[in-house]
DNA sequence: CGAGCGATTGAAAAGACTCAACCACCGTGG
DNA sequence: CCACGGTGGTTGAGTCTTTTCAATCGCTCG
């Protein structure tokens, strides 16, 4: 499943200056460099699983990832995307139960493992880490409310909407077309960040292309009119 | 609104030793003492507005809160319960913007105040207080993941189940009568923590009584066959 | 070329929402 | 004391959204 990729090292690692590692001191980013292991997963393999129980956390080298909840009938409900920088894994080790979700790449990723004891001997010597932590969660949290009260108020139009808006504001735009949606998703993917049936996102997607919002080419997804998608989501204005 | 109670001490608080200033040294316990307001809240009074500017946390001495979010549409929805012992508004704080949510009384309480700079002080000078902080946040972050799967997933019946028997843990049952709710909440409200409309909660609710699942007696709600109930919500077995 | 998987479409059914009416209870004011 | 009005709760009917099941399509890969 994962296979060790070259050494590689956080002094050095232009991710870490966008991510919750940057303030961390001299000391423990020694500590994590000579204790983490680096790997590499192939896109649609699971970093980490449900139920599992945790040994450090994960740094998000290269990559795009999707954070996901299996529910009682199996279907998955994706929660949270990260991208290189991000880390993952930490809410589990700081509660000490198994993961209550699982993690997989959503294209080839490198992500680095620190080991639990250096996660939690950084959380207690480094003096800035704790509060970034805390930052991190409260973040999630935020979004996580967000998306409850969509969940319970807003229909599928709005919530496809605001998750393509989503999706670019997280992910960005391809290189040389800053309309095409820089992560490729497979409509049962998309339907389990909506949340809803495969049949209704797909069509959903044909209502949008319809109006010209969006176009689409195999996963590909470019967004036509951001105006009337903001409009279509039902957002500010 | 609200109207100053009588002083209340931290320390000789009974309800501070389940609470998230358990284990809060004495230094920091003195600057609590001295600079927390402690205030009653009526029934159904705001205790804090989303869209708001936080100017502390605070800490329910006693009484019942509901922690809800607006949607787009004026509808609230319940996001979390809160009781004695609990702190509030603090996530907003960490992240230095205004609330994302609000928080009513659900029954008359006593809040106690601290301001910012108290919290931030004890957050930096206290040992333990910046893991506490964590864990609450990854605690209610799980929950929220949880409820995102539910309202994605299961349908109403299952979500009512669920939600009555979280009403049960919570705030747990009448002294002498063990399957009666502790909690008394208005039918809107019942549906805006399950997530749906008020007549659909109704009905819902008349299925599980006709079930003879529970049974109600205005706003009493009493649990007949818990095993039942666990079954309706489609909960472990 | 054929198997298989993901995407799409159609049709029917289920679930939930809205609107409207009605009921029951409660407190107020005459 | 009782009629009144208001609020919250309940019920009914119809509609709309969304789901489900089934079938088809298109593409990729062996």
């Amino acid at each position: 499943m994962t296979e060790s990729s070259e050494r590689l090292y956080c002094n050095a690692c232009e991710m870490r200056l966008n991510s919750a590692l940057k303030d961390v001191d001299t000391a423990s980013l020694e500590a994590i460099d000579t204790t983490k292991a680096c790997n590499a997963f192939k896109k649609g393999h699971v970093i980490f699983e449900e139920g599992s129980a945790p040994k450090g956390i994960f740094c998000i080298h290269d990559g795009k990832v999707k954070v996901y909840k299996t529910g009682d009938e199996g279907r998955d409900q994706i929660v949270r995307f990260a991208k290189a920088g991000d880390i993952l894994g930490y809410r589990s080790l700081v509660s000490g139960e198994p993961y209550s979700v699982s993690a997989a790449a959503l294209e080839d990723c490198v992500v680095c493992f620190i080991p639990q004891a250096t996660f939690f001997e950084v959380l207690k010597s480094d003096e800035h880490f704790p509060m970034t932590v805390i930052r991190l969660l409260s973040g999630e949290l935020q979004r996580a409310q967000k998306q409850i009260v969509n969940l319970a108020q807003k229909p599928v139009r709005e919530r496809l909407a605001e998750t393509l808006l989503i999706l670019r504001e997280v992910y960005g735009t391809d290189d040389g077309d800053s309309a095409a949606l820089a992560v490729k998703l497979s409509r049962d993917e998309l339907a389990s960040v909506v949340g809803t049936a495969t049949e209704t996102l797909v069509r959903t997607i044909a209502d949008l292309k319809r109006e010209n919002l969006i176009a689409t080419d195999k996963k590909k997804i470019r967004i036509l009119d951001l105006e009337g998608l903001i409009h279509a989501g039902n957002l500010q204005d």
